[in-house]
RNA sequence: GUGAGUGUAGCUCAAUGGCAGAGCAUCGGACUGUGGAUCCGAAUGUUGGGGGUUCAAGUCCCCUCACUCACCCCA
């Protein structure tokens, strides 16, 4: 025996079973994409460390980083959109503006992996430049919705809220603008650990007791959609910064509705956090309830991160929808309407090697058909050969033999229905076309 | 980074502290113009690794590593 060694923590192999479903997801996905008229471009794997570092906050240190041979240190792109951000700065006179580009790659994250999180998983991103107005993200939660009815999912919800409003709690608490990320990080736990548990966190995090009071009418908010925002408004009205959260989320909410995203899916939820740095305006996630797992998308508005690369601020914003997450889910909830293992559909049978010649030929006539078709290359005997379809999932057969070379014939063999027809040789691309639709 | 659970053949799993096994998969043969068959045969292990207790350890103890799950955080 050889070496035994598996893949690397975190990453996997993927078998033709496996990538055919996940080609399935992403074609689906990337289908969506364009029909709202976004188009794709990919950025490569390695980014220098100035474009990664401080982008990130507390999850910098989730960086897969390196020295490359010059000793330049370099990393592994942690998401999408920061390299997205640093491809728009340096492509700046070539793109249209509004751009919309959507982008479908592997990122890295040196986390410790469990059920749905992986180090090396695939994002599929979608972002809109250059669009100040809220049209541009509702129309983002627009896709996300599209695609995920598309893949079939029947139950979730996409929250969103704003980053604007943790400036305001950080304003209505008079607290310094340092703090802002630790109220934002007690309160995305609400759901989680209930009011007390978030005024036990905001007490280890050292705030006032004067403060954590404060605090407990902002959790206590709760209802539709326009009842928590109007709750807000009654508490923090006069808190400076307030109405253009209000503004935000009401343009933000009004979009959505107009892009006709039903109003059950989309939950305004004050308590929605994200912990990325660069986020500036409207945020927003999608989860579902069963099976457990953590968010499916993520993303928001971060009108200030292509300036970092550019001098020039450029509006942006854009969500992230987590490949691997859903197809947990799917696999899960065998969601897929197909059960296929290759994307062969035809194997041509070799009984009598003597015949190789003219069955080479039928299997480039289907071929520049484009029927998908193996000519058996084994050694097993007919019983073998169609034992090989079934394992390979391939459902049609050609088995010809000398009978049929006189005849000019084939046999064209239905695994999945166990039937076999004889028919003319010159009828055979037709029969099968015709049994492939 | 913290905690819990699990590590035995390629896979799924047995084995009261007492000879390391089965099923599936693999390979060879029988059968030879048709459904995962059947029959015969074969190969496969440092029981994750190291140490300890014992006449005797897959089994008990300690350390370590790996995997899985949960927490933190996240897609």
């Amino acid at each position: 025996m050889g070496i035994k060694v598996s893949a690397y923590k975190g990453m996997r192999d993927f078998t033709p079973e496996v990538m055919i479903k996940r080609n399935y997801v992403i074609g689906i996905i990337e289908g969506i994409f364009r029909n709202y008229g976004f188009d794709p471009i990919e950025t490569p794997a390695i980014e220098l460390w100035d474009t990664l570092s401080g982008k990130y906050g507390d999850e910098e240190k989730l960086l897969y980083t390196f020295e490359d041979r010059g000793k330049r240190k370099v990393g592994l792109r942690y998401d999408l959109t920061v390299p997205f951000s640093r491809f728009v700065a340096n492509h700046l006179n070539e793109l249209p503006r509004p751009f919309k580009r959507y982008q479908i790659q592997p990122v890295w994250r040196a986390d410790k992996p469990q059920k749905g999180r992986f180090r090396e998983f695939y994002q599929c991103d979608i972002d809109i430049i250059g669009v100040k107005s809220t049209i541009a993200d509702a129309e983002i939660l627009k896709v996300l919705y599209s695609v995920l009815i598309k893949l079939g999912f029947k139950s979730f919800n996409i929250n969103i809220n704003s980053r604007k409003l943790f400036n305001v709690l950080t304003e209505y608490l008079g607290e310094g603008k340092e703090k802002e990320f630790l109220i934002a990080r007690a309160i995305d736990k609400l759901e989680k650990i209930g009011i007390e548990g978030v005024k036990e966190e905001l007490k280890k995090y050292g705030f006032s007791d004067n403060n954590i009071k404060k605090m407990e009418g902002i959790l206590s908010v709760k209802g539709t959609n326009s009842e928590k925002i109007n709750a807000l408004k009654k508490i923090l009205e006069n808190t400076p910064g307030f109405s253009l959260f209000y503004d935000e989320v009401n343009d933000l909410l009004n979009y959505a509705e107009e892009f006709k995203i039903p109003t059950k899916v989309i939950k305004f939820n004050p308590f929605l956090a994200r912990g990325l740095d660069y986020y500036t305006g409207p945020i927003f996630e999608t989860t579902i309830t069963s099976p457990k797992i953590g968010s499916i998308t993520g993303g928001g508005r971060y009108d200030n991160l292509i300036g970092i690369f550019s001098n020039r601020d450029i509006p942006a914003t854009g969500s992230s929808i987590g490949l691997e997450r859903i197809i947990t889910v799917m696999d899960e909830l065998d969601m897929y309407p197909f059960d296929k293992k290759t994307y062969t559909d035809v194997l041509v049978a070799v009984q009598d090697k003597k015949l190789k010649n003219e069955l080479i030929s039928i299997t480039e006539y289907l071929r520049e058909s484009g029927i998908s078709t193996e000519l058996y290359m084994g050694n097993k005997d007919l019983r073998g050969q169609i034992n090989y379809a079934l394992k390979k999932g391939i459902n049609f057969m050609i088995i010809m033999g000398e009978n049929e070379l006189k005849e000019q014939t084939v046999n064209i063999k239905i695994l999945s229905e166990n039937v076999q027809i004889k028919i003319k040789r010159e009828d055979l691309l037709e029969e099968v076309k015709n049994r492939l639709k």
